[in-house]
DNA sequence: ATCGATAGTATCGAGTCGAAATTATTGCAA
DNA sequence: TTGCAATAATTTCGACTCGATACTATCGAT
C-alpha cells in the first residue's frame, strides 16, 4: 500500500460520503457541482466548456447537464459576448438561492484550525494534479497575472475591461497564477 | 465562501480528476471503487452489504456493480460462511493484477512529506464524516478493540477466528477504534 | 411453528458519461 | 474573397450508476 494509493482510497470514500448528502435537494452529483461551480465563476467563465473543463468532463456530458439545470428553472441560458458560437448559463434567483443552501449544509464538521489544515492541504492538492496534467487553475482574480489595480478599479489585463468590485472574488477560466501563489488561488 | 464550502468544492474537483484518470482501464468509477475495496478487504468483509456501506450506496446498486465485476472476470461470486443469505465476492487472479495496476497509477504527484500530511489529514476528514452520522470506520486489524495478540498469532475477539498474518493489514467491515486511534485506521 | 429482521436480487426511470457525428461560427491564409 | 481548418456547442448512442421499490430466501428468537 503506497501514501498515493492510500490517498486514493481516501479520497473516493470520501467524494462518495460528500456526494450522497447532496442528493437529498433534489440534484444529482453533477448537477450539484455544475450550480455550485455557476455560482462561483464570473461572466468569462460560463460557458459549456469552461463549465466542463472545469469539471474534468467532456462538452457533451456537461451540454446535458446544463440543459437539465435550465429545465429546472436554477439556470438561464444566453448568449456569451460577441462570439455568436458561445453560450453563457446564469443562474435564475431561484439557482442563487439552491447554491447558497449546498453552501451552508456541507456535512464537514471539524475544528476551525482543522478546518483550514484541511483546505490548503487540499488545495495544493489538487493544484498538483492539475499541474500534472496541464489544466487550468481556476483561481481569483487577486491571485492572477493579469490582475491590475489602479484608483480607477479592477482591472484585467487579459480581457482588458473593468471589472466590477464582487468579480474579483469570482473564478476565472483564464486564471493564470501570479507572483502571491501561496493563498486563495 | 464558508471554510466548509471551499472544502467540498475541492473535494468535489479533486474527486472528478482523480476519477477520470481510473475509466482509462475500462471501468467506470464505482467499478473502480469496488475493485480496489475488494483487493483491500478481509474475509468477513466482501459481502455486498460490506461494499455497500463503504461506498455509502445501497445494496441494490453495488449488487449490480459487483455483478458487472463477475462478468468481467474480475471477481468470482461464492457463498459467504455459514449463513446461506450470505454471499462473498472475491477477485480473481485477473482482478488482482488489474487492482495493482490502479495502485501504482495514482496520479497523485507530491513529496513525500506532504503526501503524509495529505494522507492524514484526510484520514481525519473521512474518520469526522463518518463518525457524524454514525458509519462504520472500516479499520485495519492492528487498531481495532477486538484485535488480540498471542504467541499462537493474531487472533479477533469478536469473531472468535485465529487471523492469518497477512489478514491483519487488511479492511475488516467489524472495525471498531481501540486505543491508538491515531493512525491506521 | 410463526414472524419479524436480514442478505441479496430484479426492475424501473432519470440521469451520467465518453465517443462520435453534426451544425454554426470564426479567423486565417492563399 | 474564397476556402478551410479550428472552435463552441449540441445531439445521439450504448453502457452504466443510482435510489426506490418490491421481491425471495434465510435466519433467529419466541
Amino acid at each position: 500500500m503506497t501514501a498515493a494509493h492510500d490517498i486514493a482510497s481516501l479520497l473516493d470514500r470520501l467524494s462518495r460520503l460528500h456526494g450522497t448528502g447532496r442528493r437529498s435537494v433534489g440534484l444529482n452529483p453533477a448537477q450539484a457541482s455544475a450550480l455550485d461551480y455557476l455560482a462561483r465563476a464570473n461572466r468569462f467563465s460560463r460557458t459549456p466548456s469552461a463549465v466542463a473543463e472545469y469539471l474534468s468532463a467532456t462538452r457533451g456530458t456537461v451540454s446535458q447537464t446544463l440543459k437539465s439545470l435550465a429545465a429546472k428553472g436554477l439556470a438561464e441560458e444566453g448568449p456569451a459576448g460577441t462570439d455568436r458560437r458561445s453560450r453563457r448559463y446564469d443562474l435564475t434567483a431561484e439557482g442563487e438561492a439552491l447554491a447558497r443552501t449546498l453552501d451552508a449544509g456541507g456535512g464537514v464538521d471539524l475544528p476551525d484550525h482543522l478546518l483550514e489544515d484541511v483546505r490548503n492541504t487540499l488545495r495544493q492538492l489538487v493544484m498538483g494534479m492539475i499541474a500534472a496534467r496541464g489544466g487550468r487553475s481556476f483561481g481569483l482574480c487577486r491571485s492572477c497575472r493579469f490582475h491590475r489595480n489602479s484608483e480607477a478599479g479592477a482591472h484585467c489585463a487579459l480581457m482588458d475591461v473593468p471589472l466590477r468590485n464582487e468579480e474579483t472574488t469570482q473564478i476565472c477560466q483564464e486564471h493564470e497564477p501570479g507572483d502571491c501563489t501561496t493563498k486563495e488561488t
